[in-house]
DNA sequence: GCGACAG
DNA sequence: ATCTTGTCGC
């Protein structure tokens, strides 16, 4: 891959990704007084209802910027929910101020909802992307060629991300040098959409790396592969777009099913799709070490064989729950996070 | 009512 | 992920 490319893969990238918070602005200055609609409501013209979770918590932020149209959103049962002054009363005087009858906490939606007109769908789209998307085939790569390997993880200060690739030997063990990057984020944690979250950073902070010469032969990404609702998480999409070998490592299962919930030390259990499909094996939780009951949920990213996985993430493993070039590029980036939350840049 | 989903 | 106080233990 020339050098340039992933300068150019970055802005492609960037091109795709939709100003959500922007959109639900539009969305929610459709509903005019007297009419109400719900959370649910607002993340399926959105193009995915899994993004209520994130509507709500956006609108019930103390600076809100919808505050003024916030109380027009209600549960899907009707109930009132909750409202970013943390006063639910002010929430239902502003609703009976435009003419709303509210009933024990409770609006009638089948005379109040409104009919949102459904534009672009940007997470339909996203989704339907992550579902069609082929990666570019390339043979495994082999343990013989593997001399360095990375951490890949992401911290927060305001709307700063702060990136950062811990490199380490491929001894799994000796910390070679860090590399970071910061930029502002705007795009949400949504279920399933991380990588339109996170990835911009990853591939910026790769791309430097690229010009400095200094691209590990493996990454290991704080985030899911094979292991995702599409089969698409962060570490495949990654490792597809920049032509990186790529394994995906999680502290939560974000889907399917595990035999054993709590398995031995060391012991790969494998979780599949789901009951009905026992033999799609999705990836694995394994417990580091004995003084943990949180497993980590290992899955394929991209270019790499089950075997060297496996064989990979255990020669990482150390005292921490996390694999260490993981749990390296955690600490440094949360370091970064509260140097720039102390300047106040 | 239950189940619950990366960062 | 971040917000948060003290507390238990190596």
């Amino acid at each position: 891959m020339g050098l340039s490319d992933l300068r150019q893969v970055v802005e492609a990238f960037q091109l795709r990704i939709a100003d959500l918070p922007e959109l639900l602005t539009g969305l929610l200055q459709q509903v005019p007084a007297g009419k109400v609609t719900t959370y649910g409501d607002l993340a399926k013209a959105l193009g995915d209802s899994v993004a209520s979770r994130w509507v709500a918590t956006w609108l019930l932020e103390a600076d809100c910027p919808l505050g003024e149209l916030s109380h027009r959103v209600v549960r899907s049962t009707g109930d009132i929910g909750l409202y970013f002054s943390g006063d639910v009363q002010q929430k239902i005087a502003r609703l009976q101020a435009e003419g709303i009858e509210v009933t024990e906490s409770k609006v009638n939606l089948k005379q109040h909802r409104f009919a949102l007109t459904k534009g672009s769908m940007p997470l339909l789209e996203l989704k339907g992307w992550q579902t069609n998307f082929v990666c570019r085939a390339r043979p495994p790569v082999m343990l013989g060629d593997i001399r360095t390997i990375a951490g890949l993880d992401v911290s927060y200060a305001g709307n700063q991300g702060i990136a950062v690739c811990s490199r380490f030997d491929v001894d799994g063990k000796t910390l070679i040098s860090h590399a970071s990057i910061c930029r502002p984020v705007s795009f949400p944690y949504i279920t399933g959409y991380l990588a339109f979250r996170e990835l911009p950073l990853h591939l910026e902070l790769l791309a430097t790396m690229q010009e400095e010469g200094t691209l590990p032969d493996l990454l290991l990404v704080d985030g899911n592969g094979r292991l995702h609702p599409r089969r698409l998480g962060i570490a495949t999409m990654l490792g597809a777009l920049a032509g990186i070998p790529t394994i995906g490592i999680a502290k939560k299962r974000i889907c399917g099913t595990i035999a054993n919930d709590l398995p031995e030390v060391g012991v790969w259990e494998p979780i599949a799709a789901s009951q009905t499909e026992p033999n799609d094996l999705l990836g694995y939780a394994i417990l580091p070490h004995a003084k943990t009951k949180h497993p980590q949920y290992v899955s394929l990213g991209y270019g790499v064989d089950d075997h060297l996985m496996k064989t990979m993430v255990t020669r990482c493993f150390a005292g921490h729950r996390s694999p260490e070039p993981i749990h390296a590029a955690d600490r440094e980036s949360r370091r970064i996070a509260s140097t720039i939350i102390a300047t106040g840049a």
